[in-house]
DNA sequence: CGTTACGTTTACGTTAACGTCAGCTTTACT
DNA sequence: AGTAAAGCTGACGTTAACGTAAACGTAACG
């Protein structure tokens, strides 16, 4: 069985981050620690939206954006009251991401064939050095 | 026939960027205008690098490393004494936007599932809307 | 019971990537 | 010649996303 909740230094060791990025993520309202005392005590919905923030990162949104989005995924069913909106959000968050793999792939196709141009140069080199020996 | 060289207020509507970033870049030596005057012309191989710093940003690299990655597409045959360094350098951005591409596929996904969730609920919700009506 | 370890709050510091503004040239009209 | 437009060079300001350090609490260990 996983464990429950987890504590600042789990976390960190988890997810491979500073105990102040946490206190940060809290303080901008994406995480929501209990508390044991004074201590934070980070759950499982806290550990689903930290994986969500850090990979929103990676694609280069802003905490703020993700904060938004990540409401579609933690949306109870009490307050539908701004689905509609948080619905739109993702909408234009998908489409974003769905043009970002487009531009991606024919980024890796360009780097790619620079790189064939550039072992090519690389092996003519060679073969002068092995010349010249 | 294109235009051989362009003013920085060509530069800008071309590429959507300000007069700031253009100079920004330049100081960084991402850019290389050439001077006619104390103005700016920039060529068709500044252009062809702008494009590549702007994809670089939208896929989270820093200027500084994109920076070292324009070498690789505008290397000429004179100093391919860096190449070998540089060609290691692109290996390692391509696995990064490799796995950038993996990861974003998995994203687009979770989202989509999400997403029908949520449509899911907003039907639900117009529903018992036009019940009540 | 002292101290070591882990955690907390508060607050100022830092870096990247520009924005903004002032003051000066140069070019383009009229 | 006068002046407006476009561009230039500093130089200081700004925002996001944390880093870092001080000062304190508390819980367990020897």
């Amino acid at each position: 069985m996983t464990i429950e909740t987890m504590n600042i230094r789990q976390m960190c060791d988890a997810f491979d981050v500073t105990p102040r990025t946490l206190r940060f993520y809290e303080a901008k309202e994406l995480l929501f620690p209990i508390r044991e005392g004074q201590r934070r005590l980070f759950t499982k919905r806290d550990r689903a939206r930290l994986k969500l923030i850090l990979r929103g990162k990676r694609f280069g949104f802003s905490l703020e954006e993700i904060r938004q989005l990540l409401d579609l995924y933690h949306m109870d069913d009490g307050q539908e009251a701004q689905l509609s909106k948080t619905y739109e959000l993702a909408k234009r968050h998908l489409a974003d991401m769905e043009a970002q793999k487009a531009e991606l792939d024919e980024a890796i196709a360009e780097l790619k064939e620079q790189m064939v141009w550039g072992a090519e140069k690389l092996d003519q080199l060679n073969k002068e050095k092995s010349v010249a020996a």
